[in-house]
DNA sequence: CGATCTCTTGACAAATATCAATCAGGGTGG
DNA sequence: CCACCCTGATTGATATTTGTCAAGAGATCG
Protein backbone atom coordinates (compact mmCIF):
# COMPACT_ATOMS: atom_id res chain seq x y z
CA UNK A 1 0.00 0.00 0.00
CA UNK A 2 1.44 3.48 -0.87
CA UNK A 3 1.42 5.85 1.91
CA UNK A 4 3.00 9.00 0.19
CA UNK A 5 4.05 9.77 -2.89
CA UNK A 6 3.51 8.30 -6.43
CA UNK A 7 4.48 4.54 -7.66
CA UNK A 8 4.90 3.76 -11.56
CA UNK A 9 3.37 0.79 -12.76
CA UNK A 10 4.46 -0.43 -15.89
CA UNK A 11 5.48 -3.30 -18.57
CA UNK A 12 7.89 -3.25 -21.49
CA UNK A 13 5.92 -4.12 -24.82
CA UNK A 14 7.77 -6.50 -27.90
CA UNK A 15 9.75 -3.43 -29.01
CA UNK A 16 11.61 -2.70 -25.54
CA UNK A 17 9.28 0.72 -25.01
CA UNK A 18 8.03 1.22 -22.01
CA UNK A 19 3.74 1.15 -21.27
CA UNK A 20 2.99 2.70 -17.91
CA UNK A 21 -0.43 0.41 -16.38
CA UNK A 22 -0.99 2.62 -13.54
CA UNK A 23 0.13 5.56 -11.18
CA UNK A 24 -0.74 4.58 -7.90
CA UNK A 25 -0.90 7.20 -5.18
CA UNK A 26 -1.45 7.75 -1.10
CA UNK A 27 -4.12 4.72 -0.16
CA UNK A 28 -3.66 2.79 -3.36
CA UNK A 29 -3.09 -0.85 -2.94
CA UNK A 30 -0.57 -2.31 -5.01
CA UNK A 31 -0.43 -6.45 -6.13
CA UNK A 32 -3.89 -7.17 -6.24
CA UNK A 33 -3.94 -7.93 -9.41
CA UNK A 34 -1.48 -10.79 -8.74
CA UNK A 35 -3.74 -12.59 -6.23
CA UNK A 36 -5.43 -14.73 -9.03
CA UNK A 37 -2.06 -15.60 -11.00
CA UNK A 38 0.40 -15.63 -7.86
CA UNK A 39 2.39 -14.02 -10.27
CA UNK A 40 3.43 -10.16 -11.02
CA UNK A 41 3.05 -9.41 -14.88
CA UNK A 42 4.17 -5.54 -14.26
CA UNK A 43 6.89 -3.60 -12.90
CA UNK A 44 7.04 -0.61 -10.36
CA UNK A 45 8.81 2.45 -9.72
CA UNK A 46 9.06 5.00 -7.28
CA UNK A 47 8.25 8.71 -8.77
CA UNK A 48 10.45 10.67 -6.16
CA UNK A 49 10.07 9.63 -2.32
CA UNK A 50 8.21 7.44 -1.61
CA UNK A 51 6.14 5.32 1.48
CA UNK A 52 4.78 1.97 1.61
CA UNK A 53 3.56 -0.48 3.80
CA UNK A 54 2.60 -4.11 3.91
CA UNK A 55 -0.61 -5.81 3.94
CA UNK A 56 -1.60 -9.48 4.57
CA UNK A 57 -4.58 -10.86 3.10
CA UNK A 58 -7.34 -12.00 5.25
CA UNK A 59 -7.25 -15.57 4.30
CA UNK A 60 -3.41 -15.85 4.14
CA UNK A 61 -2.71 -16.78 7.82
CA UNK A 62 -3.54 -20.87 7.86
CA UNK A 63 -4.17 -20.77 11.93
CA UNK A 64 -6.82 -18.16 12.13
CA UNK A 65 -10.50 -17.88 11.44
CA UNK A 66 -11.55 -15.47 8.25
CA UNK A 67 -12.30 -12.33 9.00
CA UNK A 68 -15.50 -11.62 7.37
CA UNK A 69 -15.25 -7.83 7.70
CA UNK A 70 -11.78 -7.86 6.11
CA UNK A 71 -12.43 -10.40 3.36
CA UNK A 72 -15.13 -7.70 2.66
CA UNK A 73 -13.24 -4.78 1.92
CA UNK A 74 -10.73 -6.81 0.58
CA UNK A 75 -12.95 -7.75 -2.39
CA UNK A 76 -14.53 -4.22 -2.53
CA UNK A 77 -11.14 -2.69 -2.89
CA UNK A 78 -10.19 -4.89 -6.36
CA UNK A 79 -13.27 -4.01 -7.29
CA UNK A 80 -13.14 -0.25 -6.37
CA UNK A 81 -9.76 -0.66 -8.60
CA UNK A 82 -11.28 -2.75 -11.74
CA UNK A 83 -14.05 -0.80 -11.90
CA UNK A 84 -11.54 2.23 -12.78
CA UNK A 85 -9.67 0.39 -14.72
CA UNK A 86 -12.60 -1.11 -16.90
CA UNK A 87 -13.73 2.58 -17.33
CA UNK A 88 -10.18 4.28 -17.97
CA UNK A 89 -10.49 5.71 -21.98
CA UNK A 90 -9.11 3.38 -23.90
CA UNK A 91 -7.07 5.41 -26.86
CA UNK A 92 -9.56 7.66 -29.08
CA UNK A 93 -8.99 11.32 -28.31
CA UNK A 94 -5.85 12.14 -26.61
CA UNK A 95 -6.91 15.48 -25.75
CA UNK A 96 -10.04 13.89 -24.08
CA UNK A 97 -7.97 11.83 -22.27
CA UNK A 98 -5.26 14.20 -20.59
CA UNK A 99 -8.42 16.00 -19.72
CA UNK A 100 -9.82 13.00 -17.92
CA UNK A 101 -6.41 12.21 -16.89
CA UNK A 102 -5.75 15.70 -15.08
CA UNK A 103 -9.10 15.79 -13.68
CA UNK A 104 -8.60 12.58 -11.87
CA UNK A 105 -4.96 13.77 -10.57
CA UNK A 106 -6.48 17.12 -8.96
CA UNK A 107 -9.00 14.63 -7.72
CA UNK A 108 -6.19 12.84 -5.98
CA UNK A 109 -3.13 15.51 -5.33
CA UNK A 110 -4.22 18.54 -5.82
CA UNK A 111 -4.42 21.12 -3.72
CA UNK A 112 -7.36 23.89 -3.83
CA UNK A 113 -6.39 27.48 -4.06
CA UNK A 114 -8.97 30.04 -3.87
CA UNK A 115 -7.48 33.22 -6.13
CA UNK A 116 -9.75 36.55 -7.08
CA UNK A 117 -13.13 35.04 -5.72
CA UNK A 118 -12.44 31.59 -8.44
CA UNK A 119 -11.60 27.62 -7.08
CA UNK A 120 -8.40 26.52 -8.50
CA UNK A 121 -6.83 23.54 -8.44
CA UNK A 122 -3.10 22.89 -8.24
CA UNK A 123 -1.10 19.79 -9.21
CA UNK A 124 2.25 19.19 -9.31
CA UNK A 125 3.27 16.56 -11.62
CA UNK A 126 5.34 13.19 -10.53
CA UNK A 127 5.91 11.83 -14.09
CA UNK A 128 7.38 13.64 -16.64
CA UNK A 129 5.90 14.01 -20.35
CA UNK A 130 7.30 10.91 -21.76
CA UNK A 131 5.13 9.07 -18.76
CA UNK A 132 2.23 10.57 -19.36
CA UNK A 133 2.46 9.81 -23.18
CA UNK A 134 3.52 6.35 -22.36
CA UNK A 135 0.05 6.06 -19.87
CA UNK A 136 -2.70 7.71 -22.47
CA UNK A 137 -0.75 5.74 -25.52
CA UNK A 138 0.31 8.87 -27.63
CA UNK A 139 3.43 10.64 -27.71
CA UNK A 140 5.67 12.81 -25.93
CA UNK A 141 5.58 15.46 -28.27
CA UNK A 142 1.22 14.67 -28.27
CA UNK A 143 1.07 15.50 -24.53
CA UNK A 144 2.94 19.00 -24.86
CA UNK A 145 0.62 20.18 -27.75
CA UNK A 146 -2.08 18.98 -25.92
CA UNK A 147 -1.10 20.74 -22.63
CA UNK A 148 -0.72 24.08 -25.03
CA UNK A 149 -4.03 23.69 -26.61
CA UNK A 150 -5.80 23.15 -23.25
CA UNK A 151 -3.85 26.36 -22.01
CA UNK A 152 -4.80 28.68 -25.49
CA UNK A 153 -8.73 27.31 -24.43
CA UNK A 154 -8.32 28.80 -20.99
CA UNK A 155 -8.83 25.28 -19.26
CA UNK A 156 -5.14 25.27 -17.31
CA UNK A 157 -2.19 27.00 -16.94
CA UNK A 158 0.97 24.72 -17.30
CA UNK A 159 4.41 25.95 -15.62
CA UNK A 160 6.58 22.70 -16.01
CA UNK A 161 5.52 20.49 -13.91
CA UNK A 162 3.47 22.53 -11.97
CA UNK A 163 -0.48 22.54 -13.83
CA UNK A 164 -3.26 25.32 -12.22
CA UNK A 165 -6.97 24.23 -13.41
CA UNK A 166 -10.21 25.56 -12.45
CA UNK A 167 -12.96 23.17 -11.44
CA UNK A 168 -12.24 19.94 -13.03
CA UNK A 169 -14.38 17.98 -15.08
CA UNK A 170 -17.59 15.80 -14.37
CA UNK A 171 -15.70 12.75 -15.34
CA UNK A 172 -13.25 13.26 -12.44
CA UNK A 173 -15.77 12.20 -10.04
CA UNK A 174 -16.26 8.57 -11.58
CA UNK A 175 -12.60 8.02 -11.72
CA UNK A 176 -12.20 9.23 -8.38
CA UNK A 177 -14.23 5.89 -6.90
CA UNK A 178 -10.37 5.26 -6.52
CA UNK A 179 -9.70 6.83 -3.74
CA UNK A 180 -8.91 5.89 -0.47
CA UNK A 181 -12.21 6.34 2.41
CA UNK B 1 -22.40 -15.71 -14.85
CA UNK B 2 -22.31 -15.99 -18.07
CA UNK B 3 -23.21 -19.89 -18.93
CA UNK B 4 -23.20 -19.36 -23.06
CA UNK B 5 -23.13 -16.97 -25.47
CA UNK B 6 -21.78 -13.78 -25.56
CA UNK B 7 -22.55 -10.43 -23.57
CA UNK B 8 -21.97 -6.84 -24.28
CA UNK B 9 -20.57 -4.44 -21.52
CA UNK B 10 -20.84 -0.82 -23.10
CA UNK B 11 -21.15 2.77 -21.79
CA UNK B 12 -22.18 5.75 -23.76
CA UNK B 13 -19.33 8.78 -24.00
CA UNK B 14 -20.27 12.47 -23.90
CA UNK B 15 -20.82 12.36 -27.83
CA UNK B 16 -23.40 9.82 -27.62
CA UNK B 17 -21.02 7.16 -29.36
CA UNK B 18 -20.67 3.21 -27.92
CA UNK B 19 -17.69 2.70 -25.96
CA UNK B 20 -17.33 -1.10 -25.65
CA UNK B 21 -15.80 -2.07 -22.51
CA UNK B 22 -15.99 -5.63 -23.03
CA UNK B 23 -17.15 -9.09 -24.51
CA UNK B 24 -17.99 -11.73 -21.66
CA UNK B 25 -18.70 -15.12 -22.66
CA UNK B 26 -19.12 -19.06 -20.91
CA UNK B 27 -17.78 -18.29 -17.17
CA UNK B 28 -17.17 -14.71 -17.05
CA UNK B 29 -18.60 -12.97 -14.44
CA UNK B 30 -20.28 -10.16 -14.38
CA UNK B 31 -20.88 -7.04 -12.13
CA UNK B 32 -17.86 -7.88 -9.87
CA UNK B 33 -16.85 -4.09 -10.60
CA UNK B 34 -20.11 -2.88 -9.14
CA UNK B 35 -19.45 -4.84 -5.40
CA UNK B 36 -17.63 -1.62 -4.34
CA UNK B 37 -18.66 1.09 -5.70
CA UNK B 38 -22.76 -0.76 -5.24
CA UNK B 39 -23.42 0.87 -8.52
CA UNK B 40 -23.23 -0.27 -11.86
CA UNK B 41 -21.79 1.87 -14.47
CA UNK B 42 -22.14 0.37 -17.75
CA UNK B 43 -25.10 -1.33 -19.79
CA UNK B 44 -25.60 -4.84 -20.44
CA UNK B 45 -26.76 -6.53 -23.58
CA UNK B 46 -26.42 -10.39 -25.30
CA UNK B 47 -25.34 -10.85 -28.48
CA UNK B 48 -27.96 -13.38 -29.71
CA UNK B 49 -28.32 -16.14 -27.41
CA UNK B 50 -27.36 -15.86 -23.72
CA UNK B 51 -27.81 -17.88 -20.70
CA UNK B 52 -26.60 -16.94 -17.56
CA UNK B 53 -26.70 -17.57 -13.54
CA UNK B 54 -27.04 -15.76 -10.47
CA UNK B 55 -24.25 -16.15 -7.56
CA UNK B 56 -24.32 -14.86 -4.06
CA UNK B 57 -21.40 -13.04 -2.59
CA UNK B 58 -20.03 -15.24 0.35
CA UNK B 59 -20.20 -12.41 2.73
CA UNK B 60 -23.88 -11.81 1.21
CA UNK B 61 -26.00 -13.79 3.68
CA UNK B 62 -26.41 -12.33 7.27
CA UNK B 63 -26.57 -14.95 9.72
CA UNK B 64 -24.16 -17.35 7.76
CA UNK B 65 -20.52 -17.97 8.89
CA UNK B 66 -18.22 -16.69 5.89
CA UNK B 67 -16.80 -19.41 3.73
CA UNK B 68 -13.21 -19.07 3.69
CA UNK B 69 -12.62 -21.13 0.14
CA UNK B 70 -15.63 -18.97 -1.37
CA UNK B 71 -14.14 -15.68 -0.50
CA UNK B 72 -10.72 -16.86 -2.02
CA UNK B 73 -11.63 -17.57 -4.96
CA UNK B 74 -14.25 -14.55 -5.40
CA UNK B 75 -11.36 -12.40 -4.52
CA UNK B 76 -8.90 -14.87 -7.14
CA UNK B 77 -11.40 -13.92 -9.83
CA UNK B 78 -11.58 -10.58 -9.37
CA UNK B 79 -7.79 -10.21 -9.21
CA UNK B 80 -7.41 -12.00 -12.43
CA UNK B 81 -10.10 -10.00 -14.24
CA UNK B 82 -8.27 -7.01 -13.23
CA UNK B 83 -4.80 -8.37 -14.45
CA UNK B 84 -6.64 -9.11 -17.76
CA UNK B 85 -8.14 -5.30 -17.61
CA UNK B 86 -4.58 -3.70 -16.91
CA UNK B 87 -3.06 -5.05 -19.11
CA UNK B 88 -5.13 -5.23 -22.18
CA UNK B 89 -3.43 -3.29 -25.17
CA UNK B 90 -4.43 0.71 -25.04
CA UNK B 91 -4.40 2.71 -28.16
CA UNK B 92 -1.74 2.22 -29.94
CA UNK B 93 -1.49 0.03 -33.26
CA UNK B 94 -4.69 -0.95 -34.20
CA UNK B 95 -3.90 -3.96 -36.08
CA UNK B 96 -1.85 -5.28 -33.05
CA UNK B 97 -4.59 -5.12 -30.82
CA UNK B 98 -6.97 -6.64 -33.47
CA UNK B 99 -4.16 -9.21 -33.31
CA UNK B 100 -4.20 -9.81 -29.79
CA UNK B 101 -8.23 -9.15 -29.42
CA UNK B 102 -8.45 -12.29 -32.36
CA UNK B 103 -6.42 -14.60 -30.64
CA UNK B 104 -7.91 -13.97 -27.43
CA UNK B 105 -10.96 -14.85 -29.32
CA UNK B 106 -9.51 -18.14 -30.27
CA UNK B 107 -8.78 -19.26 -27.04
CA UNK B 108 -12.48 -18.68 -25.56
CA UNK B 109 -14.61 -19.51 -28.27
CA UNK B 110 -12.25 -21.15 -31.20
CA UNK B 111 -12.92 -24.42 -32.46
CA UNK B 112 -9.93 -26.50 -33.26
CA UNK B 113 -9.56 -27.46 -36.94
CA UNK B 114 -7.50 -30.37 -38.88
CA UNK B 115 -6.82 -29.31 -42.19
CA UNK B 116 -4.09 -31.12 -44.77
CA UNK B 117 -2.33 -31.66 -41.54
CA UNK B 118 -1.75 -27.98 -39.98
CA UNK B 119 -4.31 -26.67 -37.01
CA UNK B 120 -6.32 -24.43 -37.65
CA UNK B 121 -8.65 -22.15 -34.98
CA UNK B 122 -11.95 -21.29 -36.14
CA UNK B 123 -14.23 -18.46 -34.25
CA UNK B 124 -17.54 -17.41 -35.51
CA UNK B 125 -17.61 -13.74 -34.35
CA UNK B 126 -20.84 -13.20 -32.41
CA UNK B 127 -20.16 -9.16 -32.83
CA UNK B 128 -20.59 -6.64 -35.52
CA UNK B 129 -17.23 -4.58 -37.12
CA UNK B 130 -18.67 -1.77 -35.39
CA UNK B 131 -18.89 -3.54 -31.94
CA UNK B 132 -15.26 -4.56 -32.21
CA UNK B 133 -14.40 -1.36 -33.49
CA UNK B 134 -15.81 0.34 -30.34
CA UNK B 135 -14.22 -2.10 -28.49
CA UNK B 136 -10.73 -1.36 -29.81
CA UNK B 137 -10.94 2.19 -29.93
CA UNK B 138 -10.94 2.30 -33.73
CA UNK B 139 -13.42 3.12 -36.83
CA UNK B 140 -15.54 0.16 -38.30
CA UNK B 141 -13.74 0.83 -41.53
CA UNK B 142 -10.43 0.36 -40.06
CA UNK B 143 -11.34 -3.07 -38.52
CA UNK B 144 -12.23 -4.08 -42.47
CA UNK B 145 -9.09 -2.81 -43.92
CA UNK B 146 -6.93 -4.57 -40.76
CA UNK B 147 -9.18 -7.65 -41.11
CA UNK B 148 -7.88 -7.39 -45.09
CA UNK B 149 -4.41 -6.90 -44.52
CA UNK B 150 -4.13 -9.91 -41.82
CA UNK B 151 -5.36 -11.78 -45.10
CA UNK B 152 -3.21 -10.70 -46.99
CA UNK B 153 -0.76 -11.53 -45.05
CA UNK B 154 -1.74 -15.12 -45.20
CA UNK B 155 -2.37 -14.94 -41.40
CA UNK B 156 -6.29 -15.65 -41.32
CA UNK B 157 -9.10 -16.13 -43.66
CA UNK B 158 -12.07 -14.12 -43.43
CA UNK B 159 -15.47 -15.35 -44.54
CA UNK B 160 -18.16 -12.73 -42.92
CA UNK B 161 -18.11 -13.57 -39.81
CA UNK B 162 -16.41 -16.75 -39.61
CA UNK B 163 -12.68 -16.25 -39.16
CA UNK B 164 -10.22 -19.41 -39.49
CA UNK B 165 -6.62 -18.58 -37.98
CA UNK B 166 -3.32 -20.73 -37.84
CA UNK B 167 -1.53 -21.11 -34.65
CA UNK B 168 -2.79 -18.06 -32.33
CA UNK B 169 -0.54 -15.64 -31.57
CA UNK B 170 2.80 -15.53 -30.30
CA UNK B 171 5.01 -16.16 -33.70
CA UNK B 172 2.02 -14.28 -35.59
CA UNK B 173 2.37 -10.98 -33.79
CA UNK B 174 6.13 -10.49 -33.95
CA UNK B 175 5.65 -11.15 -37.74
CA UNK B 176 2.89 -8.91 -38.09
CA UNK B 177 5.03 -6.00 -36.46
CA UNK B 178 7.29 -6.21 -39.17
CA UNK B 179 5.63 -7.34 -42.15
CA UNK B 180 4.41 -4.97 -44.96
CA UNK B 181 1.21 -3.19 -45.18
C1' DC C 1 30.32 26.36 -16.63
C1' DG C 2 29.50 22.29 -19.29
C1' DA C 3 26.77 18.06 -19.48
C1' DT C 4 22.55 16.01 -19.45
C1' DC C 5 17.83 15.50 -19.16
C1' DT C 6 13.27 17.27 -19.94
C1' DC C 7 10.28 20.11 -22.34
C1' DT C 8 8.94 22.59 -26.42
C1' DT C 9 8.20 23.75 -31.20
C1' DG C 10 8.28 23.10 -36.24
C1' DA C 11 8.17 20.39 -40.58
C1' DC C 12 7.09 16.40 -42.74
C1' DA C 13 5.45 11.59 -43.45
C1' DA C 14 2.31 8.10 -42.23
C1' DA C 15 -1.70 6.50 -40.34
C1' DT C 16 -6.48 6.76 -39.30
C1' DA C 17 -11.16 9.13 -39.41
C1' DT C 18 -14.54 10.59 -42.25
C1' DC C 19 -17.56 10.70 -46.10
C1' DA C 20 -19.60 8.36 -49.81
C1' DA C 21 -20.71 4.67 -52.66
C1' DT C 22 -21.14 -0.12 -53.54
C1' DC C 23 -21.67 -4.92 -52.44
C1' DA C 24 -23.34 -9.19 -50.12
C1' DG C 25 -26.60 -11.77 -47.35
C1' DG C 26 -30.75 -12.73 -45.01
C1' DG C 27 -35.37 -11.94 -44.34
C1' DT C 28 -39.98 -10.40 -45.99
C1' DG C 29 -43.95 -10.10 -48.60
C1' DG C 30 -46.24 -10.63 -52.86
C1' DC D 1 -40.10 -18.77 -56.05
C1' DC D 2 -38.56 -14.30 -56.83
C1' DA D 3 -38.11 -9.28 -56.45
C1' DC D 4 -37.32 -6.22 -52.93
C1' DC D 5 -35.34 -4.17 -48.97
C1' DC D 6 -32.51 -3.51 -45.09
C1' DT D 7 -28.56 -4.18 -42.41
C1' DG D 8 -23.85 -5.06 -42.11
C1' DA D 9 -19.56 -5.29 -44.64
C1' DT D 10 -16.44 -3.51 -47.91
C1' DT D 11 -13.83 -0.35 -50.73
C1' DG D 12 -12.19 4.15 -52.43
C1' DA D 13 -11.10 9.21 -52.06
C1' DT D 14 -10.07 12.80 -49.14
C1' DA D 15 -9.17 15.44 -44.81
C1' DT D 16 -7.48 15.41 -40.30
C1' DT D 17 -4.67 13.83 -36.87
C1' DT D 18 -0.76 11.95 -34.87
C1' DG D 19 3.97 9.93 -35.02
C1' DT D 20 8.51 10.85 -36.25
C1' DC D 21 12.59 13.43 -36.88
C1' DA D 22 15.15 17.41 -35.84
C1' DA D 23 16.47 21.41 -33.48
C1' DG D 24 16.37 24.52 -29.83
C1' DA D 25 15.15 26.29 -24.94
C1' DG D 26 15.16 25.58 -20.06
C1' DA D 27 16.36 23.43 -15.90
C1' DT D 28 19.22 20.69 -12.90
C1' DC D 29 23.45 18.85 -11.17
C1' DG D 30 28.07 18.09 -10.50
Amino acid sequence: MVRSGCVKLYEENANGEERVLQFAFAGDLLGLEALGSQRHECHAVALGNVMTCRLLAPFGVPDEPVNAEHCRRLVQRASTILQACMHRSRGADPLASLQEFLGWLAHRIGRELEREGRRYWQIQLPMSRLEIGAYLGCAEETVCRSLRRLQRQGQLEVRGREILMEAPPRAALLAGATAPR
